[in-house]
DNA sequence: TAATCAATTGAATACTTGCTCAAATGTATG
DNA sequence: CATACATTTGAGCAAGTATTCAATTGATTA
């Protein structure tokens, strides 16, 4: 390690230590990221940045089967990611609110970015 | 599936496919959210959040080896989350640019919000 | 109320991922 | 130049994940 004044340095460490959250708070960042962090999550994002589906709907648009999306759709929403609500038969799916889009619009423009 | 103008409906649904972004686009974007999908690769970003550290003390900070560290510094640069430079026989990390650092404040926010 | 369509669920499976350990590479310094 | 320290790398393994398939639940309607 850096060599400096070594008491500094220890009590440094440990102030950047402390400033990081705690572990619940942690696991809900990387949770909600991971969420996002999925091809066919980032899709559906996507396709309802615009207005609400339904399950078959998305599943056509994403070109996945209805199962597949149910299944993904039940961890978006169990991470407040998307809501849902139920009209007749069809259950229809939109983002959850706005910072979903905020942030997915936030990232994707800082991709396009990168590859500048 | 819902019942209406049958041509509308499948214009629509050919529309909103048509918004979904390209498939490289869709797997850079997860791809992003992927890299801090992790409470490690967090712990990191909110380590590095208030300035740069070397990979030992980054060890140290997020409480891992130095070589699970190091695995996880290699994505993260590879993704442009984090970037480095060498002094001597150190490397110091930092966040890549301003954009990761808004990404993770808003996020923040987000699921702080949530869980009221 | 039987038949039909939408959506969910659970088990199975192939795939991905994060960590550890041991070895290798850089870089400095005695 | 040899030793020590910082970091990286690769293989291996355990745990997690996305999709499929079959079966089930929920809701409409003929």
């Amino acid at each position: 390690m850096p060599v400096g004044n070594e008491e500094d340095l220890t009590a440094q460490i440990t102030k950047i230590k402390d400033r990081i959250p705690a572990s619940e708070e942690i696991t809900l960042l990387a949770d909600f990221f991971s969420v996002l962090g999925d091809g066919t999550r980032v899709k559906i994002v996507s396709a309802l940045r615009h207005g609400e589906l339904c399950v078959s709907h998305l599943a056509e648009v994403v070109g996945l089967s209805d199962s597949a999306v149910s299944h993904q759709l039940r961890l978006m929403r169990y991470n407040n990611v998307v809501k849902s609500r139920r009209e007749g038969k069809y259950i229809y799916y939109s983002l959850a609110d706005e910072h979903v889009i905020d942030i997915y619009d936030v990232v994707k423009a800082h991709i396009n970015e990168d590859n500048a």
